[in-house]
DNA sequence: GTCTATACTAAGATAGAC
DNA sequence: GTCTATCTTAGTATAGAC
C-alpha cells in the first residue's frame, strides 16, 4: 500500500453519502406532507437544490427513492423500539411506540404508511429489504400484543391480526391531519386523545 | 298545449338519467376499489361500456364525475340514518351507522372518503353542495355524539371533535382492507371487531 | 456527478363527423 | 349524444456536454 491509500471512506465517498440522505430527507417529508403519488421527482430535486437528473444518479426510480425512505422510516422504528426500557410491560411498549409515532406524525415526519390502493405499495412489497424490516417490526410488535393479552392488559376476544393492523393504521389515521388543520386542538391534546381512542374507545366504561 | 306535448319527463330525458346514473355506478365502485388517483377515466368509460368523449357530455371533468358520485353517497348515508329506527339510543344509532358504512365498504361500495392528502380534497370542498350534505351528516351525527356523552354512554373526556372525526375515519380505515386481503377473516368478524375496537378499544377492562 | 435540454408516456380533455 | 381520432399537459426518465 502507498502512502496515499486511504483507510477510511473517502472525502467524497463522505460526501456522496451526506447528498443520498439529504435526497432522502427531502422525499421523507414530501412524502409525509403530500404522499406518494401527489410528490413528484421535480419537487424533491428542488427541495434538495440539485437537477432531476442528479437526483437519479443516486436512485434509479421514484420507486426506489420513496422505499429507500420508507425503509430508513422503519428502521428508526426498530431503533426506537431498542432503546425501550425493557421493564416496561408489553401494553405500555405498544403505547410509548404509538405516542412516538403520533408525535412525529404531527411534526409532518411521518410518511403515511401507504393504504392499500396506491402505487407505491406493488413496488415495496417486492422490495425483499422492505419486507424483511416490516417483518421485522410486526414481530416485535406481535410479540407485545401476545403478553399484553397473556397478561390480560389486551382484550382477548380480538383476533392478534386486528389489533397489530388497527395499531399500524392509527399511526397514519386521516383523523389526526383534520384535528391538526382544525387548529382548535394542540398537538399534545391530540396524542393523548388518540392514545385513549385506541386503548379504550369512545364507549364510557360502566 | 297540442296532443302530442309530453306531460312527463320524456323518453330522452329518462334514458339520458338512467346512463348518468350507469356513469355514477361505475365511477363509485372504481373510487371504492382504486381510490381518486388510481382511477381513469378511460376505465370509467369502459366499465360503462361507452366513450370516454360521451362521458364527458355528461360531466364536465374527473372532478365533477367524482364529486357527484361522493354526493350520492352522503345522501345515502343520510337515507340510511332518516329510515333508523327513534327508538335507537345515541350510541345505538353511531354504532347502526358505522356498522353500516363497515358493511358497504367490505362488499366494495364505499368510495373512501378521501384523506386529507388527495387531489379530490380541493375540488369537494369548494362544492357548495357537497360540503352542504356533510354539513348536514356532520350535524346529525355530532347530535348522537353530545347525546350520547349527555347519557354517560361515550367518554366525556374526549373532545366531540375527536370522536366524530374518528368515526368518519373508521369508515376508510386501511386494516380493513388489510385484513379482508389476508383472507383468513370473513366479514362478518371483520365488522364486529372494527366495532368493539371502536367503542372499547383494545384494553381489556379491569 | 452535476447540469441543461429532451424523449417518452399516461391521462385529462376536446374536435368534428355522424 | 355517441363515436374515433387528436390535442395538451404533467411527470418519469434519459442523453450528452462539462
Amino acid at each position: 500500500m502507498t502512502a496515499t491509500a486511504p483507510t477510511r471512506p473517502s472525502f467524497k465517498q463522505r460526501q456522496f453519502e451526506a447528498r443520498e440522505d439529504a435526497i432522502l430527507d427531502a422525499a421523507h417529508e414530501l412524502l409525509a406532507t403530500k404522499g406518494y403519488d401527489q410528490t413528484t421527482v421535480d419537487e424533491v430535486a428542488a427541495a434538495v437544490g440539485i437537477a432531476k437528473a442528479s437526483l437519479y444518479k443516486h436512485f434509479p426510480s421514484k420507486e426506489a427513492l420513496a422505499t429507500a425512505a420508507m425503509k430508513r422510516m422503519i428502521q428508526r422504528a426498530l431503533a426506537f423500539i431498542d432503546g425501550l426500557s425493557p421493564s416496561l410491560s408489553a401494553d405500555e411498549s405498544l403505547r410509548a411506540v404509538l405516542e412516538w409515532a403520533l408525535r412525529l406524525r404531527l411534526a409532518g415526519g411521518l410518511p403515511t404508511l401507504p393504504s392499500s390502493n396506491s402505487a407505491l405499495v406493488a413496488a415495496l412489497t417486492q422490495d425483499e429489504a422492505y419486507v424483511a424490516l416490516v417483518t421485522e417490526l410486526t414481530g416485535r410488535l406481535g410479540l407485545w400484543v401476545q403478553f399484553g393479552k397473556a397478561l390480560g392488559k389486551l382484550r382477548a376476544d380480538l383476533p392478534d391480526e386486528v389489533i397489530l393492523l388497527s395499531f399500524y393504521a392509527r399511526t397514519c389515521d386521516p383523523a389526526i391531519d383534520f384535528l391538526k388543520r382544525g387548529g382548535s386542538m394542540d398537538d399534545e391534546t391530540i396524542v393523548q386523545s388518540m392514545l385513549k381512542l385506541f386503548f379504550d374507545g369512545v364507549r364510557r366504561s360502566a
